[in-house]
DNA sequence: ACAAGTACCGACTAAATAGTCAGGTACTCA
DNA sequence: TGAGTACCTGACTATTTAGTCGGTACTTGT
């Protein structure tokens, strides 16, 4: 695997999927259930949700806490660098909402 | 097509893709001509990366001006969107470059 | 005449990513 | 005993995205 060429490359490396933008952004409001991001994220499946938040997992941004109860509880939080990675998102979730309709019309 | 939820769903509509971020971060340094960036986002192909280009223009993040000659030459550069745009993607870069070596390691 | 340079196009294939669906655990409540 | 809840897992398929490779047009240099 070659090494990244530039954070940007890194960091998009990170981010990468479908999901995993709305997953962060959700989280970044708070820890959140299984199934309150599965509300939240409209439209992901279950599948997608679990493989998204296990890649997140694994590279520290975001952490998974079991709750041994029953019904079973497990919520998942944002981790330091993963609080980090968020607050250097913000700038860019901040120009596509300025941008939004300009992006929506050029989209198709 | 669904409308975006949030400024970090456009924007991670726009610059996805495997080649965009290094695209982008090529043509922060000044306008670059097609076979220049071929060089300089090394890896990538010529069909990717017109194609990457070309969708990037569609949404008015490049510019592509044409210089009638022989040999022909054709320059893109970035848009003033597309300006904002890079500035939007800096903390980002600047995150990815942090981390670059804990993000390298929990990458397989 | 013909190779070389520059910026492409398009058919085909391969790899990566996402979606569907059936199932599984481990308890609680009626 | 059976239904319900919450959180998954894994096999299979579909879709999206990327890569390979051959070809084009035009003109300069040999």
């Amino acid at each position: 695997m070659k090494p990244y060429t530039c954070g940007l490359d890194a960091a998009a490396d990170v981010i990468g999927g479908k999901w995993k933008p709305r997953i962060l952004w959700a989280l970044s409001h708070g820890p959140r259930r299984f199934g309150e991001l599965r509300k939240e994220v409209s439209g992901v499946t279950e599948k997608m949700l679990i493989q998204q938040l296990r890649e997140l997992e694994s590279r520290r941004i975001v952490h998974r806490e079991v709750y041994r109860q029953v019904p079973p509880k497990v919520e998942y939080s944002l981790t330091p660098l993963g609080e980090t990675l968020n607050v250097a998102l913000a700038p860019l979730d901040l120009w596509g909402a300025e941008h939004m309709e300009e992006l929506e019309s050029s989209r198709c």
